[in-house]
DNA sequence: GGCCTTGATGTTAGCGGTAACACTCCCCCT
DNA sequence: AGGGGGAGTGTTACCGCTAACATCAAGGCC
């Protein structure tokens, strides 16, 4: 190539040290050399800079192209403060919310030009929020999207706080960082109104677990429009949002003769508790009317297919991103409190109470 | 505070340039001044070097908890050219499988130390998979863990080789690279020896979509134990992966009255199908028998709970993590493949057929 | 026509760490 | 006593890129 660069004679020779880049390919300094301009024009190419002659750009280019450059993040990051990464923190990441919503938050930034660090935590507990907040911190993340669905979350949160811009999920009280939440509430109270215009005196609740943001949420919408109705609120049951918990508290509903409708606070659960009305002879929706909460992709296949909540959880993460762009990019409104609206997909699950016997009541 | 660098009075007073720390906190320099020691001794510690003294070790601790010190993980990676990130691509990330196993790939990760970032790609052309590899290397990622589920991905990734260490997942070809795969194989082997072992005359199948490597994994394990039974092989009908198509796909084989017994490739497509047969008047399992695969949470709670072939996925993120900290840290073996044992689960949904009924036959 | 813009590009000095090497001590051995 | 060697620490030169400033040519203005 001829293109090396003489070491003076007799100077001390000293190791060239690894490159940093992948595959050691080229770096800016070999497309500059290339394209017979300064390392700073081909930095100005790569920013899209607009002083930068297009016939020069494209010469960059070329020479970019030509040597498979691919500039290296960590100078970037290290030479501008700014990593276009934003850090996540998840819980539960199996479970079918969050990973929609993961998926509608690494597709939204993907096409904003972001990428994704994702850090999905077991325990809630405050150094495990900590913990993940600094890594990613660390890592210079630009900004933190935290899926907070229990307060002890959201307070872990508050305490790890940083100069970061972040934006958090379902997280229900303190106007410190934007928040983004299904409307849980309403979905709720939607569900229950809807049993109650069946017929049913009053509805049963199989809650998820106490601390989780959504979960008390569908509580308080659920005993909202008991009260509104004036029907007896019997204690919800407490489940841990797995079918197995649902099957569990389903079985108590199923030998409780006076339960006739049932609004549980996931569609998990829900398919627990159709399985335990059926183990007790009880049948669905004759005897008594199930409603679940998600719209999981096989709600609509369940025996007998379940009238469920839906929310649009790839909107919802859409809207985390939008908000962390606001934070990043524009000015931010401080404070924000973004609600994605759920809508009652109405299935067979349901039924009226009819004389002591039900007809199926279909949207 | 007093600390302050003098500037040499008259010299040309440039503006300090943004620390690219988050919130600008303190550097490496701030701690080692506290200190009371050089820059390189505080890398040390920070590093675990042996040679440092236990009493040094400890004031520079100190100091670090003092100051909120954080190392800037780009400036780390950029002098090291390590950054202990790790790129994964992912496809259809919101599936009970794909999920499971990022989330086991996560934990593994965090566990060893590493951060992940993930790319969740929707289309599977070459141009995807290769600009997710590109921004995954420019982001600094050591390696990178690709969920290769279907050949195009795969073929794909060898074209987009680069120089650092892979692992894939599911890909069948080519020795380039590690591979971590459940055993479908053989998980579809066992689903229908079991079912003929129950007396059926033969299995029909509801695959997963053509192109699939697990899925036409598990269309030659059926078809091989049907081989091997001399049982007739009807043409498998080809879904994807949903319920829906479950459902739709199950009511063909509804009303074949010589179907009795159905292995479907994924827990998913079995909802619909156990719905469509519901419609269809036919019981499971006295008139036909189901099986599964992949054995979701919610398989033990269907009506009637599902027989179905388990896949540890947590542990094939683990396999698969283990297996680049092979290649980043120690001997890489070359060209492993490592098989993930499946587990056939018995519940409810299969029986014999035995003259002409069934009887519920359990393990 | 000299002076001030403006556009295009180059130069310099970092960003915050780490690798390689240099340099002390201090102990041990002969 | 002299020297070898290792433990502990400091110095220097980068890693690859970008911000700030400097430079330089071409053009507009009075």
């Amino acid at each position: 190539m001829g293109s090396e660069p003489e070491d003076e004679a007799g100077g001390p020779q000293r190791v060239r040290r690894r490159r940093a880049t992948a595959g050691g390919g080229a770096v800016m300094a070999d497309v500059a050399r290339r394209a017979g301009v300064s390392g700073q024009t081909v930095s100005r190419v790569l920013n899209d800079h607009p002083r930068v002659r297009p016939e020069t750009r494209e010469r960059v280019r070329a020479a970019m192209r030509e040597l498979g450059y691919r500039p290296t993040a960590s100078a970037r990051t290290l030479a501008s403060g700014r990593s276009r990464t934003l850090g996540v923190i998840s819980f539960d990441a199996a479970r079918f919310g969050p990973a929609a919503t993961l998926a509608g938050i690494n597709e939204a930034a993907q096409e904003a030009g972001y990428l994704v660090s994702t850090i999905a935590l077991t325990a809630a507990d405050q150094a495990a929020v900590r913990g993940a907040v600094d890594r990613l911190l660390g890592q210079g993340a630009d900004g933190i999207i935290a899926i907070a669905p229990q307060h002890s979350v959201g307070e872990a949160l508050v305490e790890a706080d940083h100069g970061r811009p972040m934006v958090t999920l379902d997280k229900s009280f303190g106007a410190r960082f934007p928040v983004v939440a299904g409307d849980s509430a309403s979905g709720a109270r939607q569900a229950t109104e809807h049993l109650l215009r069946l017929g049913h005196r009053t509805v049963r609740h199989i809650a998820g677990p106490v601390g989780w943001i959504a979960a008390e949420a569908r509580v308080d919408g659920w005993r909202a429009a008991l009260k509104d109705a004036g029907a007896e609120a019997h204690e919800p049951l407490f489940g841990d949002w797995s079918a197995d918990s649902g099957y569990d508290l389903g079985r108590r509903i199923a030998h409780d003769p006076d339960a006739t409708a049932v609004f549980v606070s996931n569609d998990q659960m829900a398919v627990g508790v159709l399985r335990a009305l059926h183990e007790a002879g009880r049948r669905v929706p004759e005897d008594v009317s199930v409603v679940g909460y998600d719209d999981i992709p096989e709600a609509a296949h369940l025996l007998p297919p379940l009238t469920t909540v839906r929310t649009d959880f790839a909107e919802i993460g859409r809207r985390c991103l939008s908000l962390m762009l606001d934070q990043l990019e524009r000015t931010p409104e401080p404070g924000v409190r973004v609600t994605i609206p759920t809508e009652l997909v109405l299935r067979e699950s349901c039924g009226h109470l009819f004389r002591g016997s039900a007809r199926q009541a279909q949207g």
